[in-house]
DNA sequence: AAAACTAGGTGCGACTAGCGCAACAGTAGT
DNA sequence: ACTACTGTTGCGCTAGTCGCACCTAGTTTT
């Protein structure tokens, strides 16, 4: 099948594959870890293989076994290294600026960044409403994210149009993606304002915001978007939209960015 | 030598190996990534294999390169996989030390997280006390609860001033709030010692105490609290803030915060 | 209580993944 | 041009590890 030239790539995608078992979906409450013999079965793998792997990630304490429910979750060790990632880096850096968001409007905050053709979210600050899905880590379709639009916005056309042909969605989303055209208008809306809106979101119910954040080169790395309970008017819409907007350019300053000028470089580079 | 058990760490230590090396830099700004040869010789192993395992490593996401320097950095993979995991590892790890809290002084312990600006608590745990009020999945005003000094420790001075003009109090419950200023040496006072001390808690004849806890991005994200009966001395009260405070810093640790900035590996750390 | 069932761990042969060498390909400095 | 790097790759041989089968230990059933 995948006929791959020699890279040592078995181990490890089994590896991943139980991490990313052990992280779980995000949603479920599936709060205290998992067994070997449902992680196997999950995977379609062999327990004595999934349990031998599970202790040699013990080992370097990429996982951790709860000693007397005998189940493993995540380790301090992954943790320990994800901070060391230029995505932690970058979240301490916005943290201040979501929080701000977050609790002048009362509506979840969330950064963003591109992977592929899928936005991950890295971080989310919970309004005070009831219901508040976590999406932190979780990566979804570029185009029905908020933050989408504002990730691409330095693309040129042909790159949105291709984008937007290869893309499928889940059926039914489809009233989320408007026209190509009118995303193309949409984009030139991001350029000049500075931040984008979008009538629906991940959520029925909510409307987005979002706005590009730039690094010191003047590349799109991340967007802040929020998601607005479309009971809001218009008007408020784009009060938040404008706000939004600035926080980005607030946080794009201090990602090194010099404010005035435009020293946008060619857009061939999206990777973070 | 090493008398191993058959289990599957070779191909993992190599990478753990490598993912530390990128982590690494205990003290240098080495910001940009390193090369595969140096990986290599700082782990004494072949360039070759080294490659190999980073294409491989770059195949699942854990680490990125960048295109034109061809440097390594740990990758998005690794942020994902932690942020996803963050709040049921939060509930989980953190239930013992509150366990741990309630028996030693047998008050009432709780973790809370902040939701907008309000105060959620996730978890709570009675002391032996007859009366227990439960406030698990409860929002309070932040400004009500012990908790939240803590939770807002890192806010800058201007984000607690607006959160302060904001946010309107249920009438009569002024004597919990005291000046804005007050405020702000209270938040003063967290930085340092560790843990905040409020007069009254949610009910009266309550005192409350509490500390933040850190995530491994190094962000506040929840907060321990205890809230502990008036008769107790001021002593007393500091007593125990010192506690909370001493185990919300080893729940951090655990959630896998770096402890302080301190760099725990040099250079010349001979772990290989 | 023994039996039945489940969940995890282990011994060992067979087989193949991937290590190490060495040659190769880019890029930069002289 | 040559030299000195960097990172990649072809290939034979070896050791890491996969999968089966068999265990042990805990829990429910009868």
């Amino acid at each position: 099948m995948t006929d791959k030239p020699t890279v040592p790539s078995a181990g490890l995608r089994r590896d991943m594959e139980i991490l990313e078992v052990l992280a779980g979906h995000g949603d479920g409450r599936d709060a205290d870890g998992f067994g070997v013999s449902w992680i196997a079965q999950r995977l379609g793998r062999e327990k004595s293989q999934v349990s031998r792997a599970l202790r040699a990630l013990e080992l370097e304490g990429m996982v951790e076994r709860d000693p007397i429910t005998r189940r493993y979750r995540l380790g301090w060790r992954l943790f320990a290294l994800a901070a060391r990632t230029q995505h932690a880096r970058l979240v301490q850096v916005a943290a201040p600026y979501l929080r701000g968001l977050a609790t002048a409007f009362d509506e979840d905050a969330y950064l963003c960044v591109l992977r592929g053709n899928l936005v991950l979210t890295l971080m989310s600050v919970p309004s005070s409403r009831v219901y508040h899905r976590v999406w932190e880590g979780v990566s979804v379709p570029l185009l029905m994210a908020a933050a989408g639009r504002s990730l691409v916005a330095d693309w040129d056309d042909q790159r949105i149009r291709e984008l937007l042909r290869v893309t499928t969605l889940p059926s039914g989303l489809d009233s989320a993606v408007s026209g190509t055209e009118e995303w193309l208008a949409d984009l030139a809306h991001v350029r000049s304002c500075g931040y984008a809106v979008t009538e629906v979101e991940l959520e029925d119910s909510k409307a987005g915001v979002s706005a590009p954040v730039r690094d010191h080169r003047g590349l799109i790395t991340a967007a802040i978007s929020m998601s607005v309970t479309r009971a809001h008017t218009a008007a408020r819409l784009h009060e938040i939209g404008a706000a939004v907007g600035e926080a980005a350019r607030q946080l794009s300053i201090s990602l090194g960015l010099v404010p005035d000028g435009r020293p946008i470089m060619s857009p061939t580079e999206g990777s973070l």
